[in-house]
DNA sequence: TAGTAATATAATTATTTGCTTATTTATAGT
DNA sequence: ACTATAAATAAGCAAATAATTATATTACTA
């Protein structure tokens, strides 16, 4: 795959609100699913599958911890996609602690 | 639109092989709609209805001389978009200037 | 080891998208 | 005016995509 179709392929990735804010959500810090799901107020099998066309493009990580899997970003080959994260105002004010106070599973 | 929409929009735009080449090329130069129909080796509508996209997004501008519409680059206020590109190696090897001798479009 | 919670996968559906073919509009030259 | 060329638009279609619902897997806990 050329250099252009794998910059087209994560850009393909990026460019869909949901994927996009829930990169955004990963530069304020890693998350478990449960807390992206509350977030972005849309079903887990609808994160769930967000998730794994990420970690197949190769922009996030994830790491089992019990219950829990969270996700963080895996961007630092790829410094073009962090000027484009700066473009985009923080998306810290969505992330409030209440699925996992109740879970315990962020802290 | 919030920013983050804005922008996923845009990445959205670039995330199609196509349209990444053809933004990648116009940064060489302008183009009119025959040169980039010749270059990427597809029918004139598909070359029409990208380049509408890109406009009605704000990424390229047309200006019509004569019997040719010529589309430039109009990424002022986008310097994400210029990071991109920059990651992407130069598409000037594709511009021959065939069709543009035959037609005596461009220059 | 039975039950529960978190996540993943499978199957399905509805929408979107990229492309094709056919037609129309716009401009230039005769 | 008539013809030719460049580009845009319209209509139709197949493939891709985002979402939903249902089910399976994994890990903790009592």
């Amino acid at each position: 795959m050329s250099k252009l179709e794998e910059v087209a392929d994560a850009l393909k990735l990026l460019g869909d609100r949901n994927r996009l804010t829930i990169v955004a959500l990963l530069q304020v810090k890693e998350l478990c699913v449960c807390e992206i799901v509350d977030i972005l107020k849309t079903s887990q099998p609808n994160i769930s599958q967000h998730m794994r066309k990420l970690r197949d493009g190769g922009l996030v990580k994830e790491s089992r911890r019990g219950q829990w899997v969270y996700y963080s970003l895996c961007l630092e080959d790829k410094p073009y996609i962090l000027d484009i994260l700066k473009e985009i105002p923080s998306q810290a004010a969505l992330i409030v602690p209440a699925v996992c106070e109740a879970n315990d599973c962020c802290t």
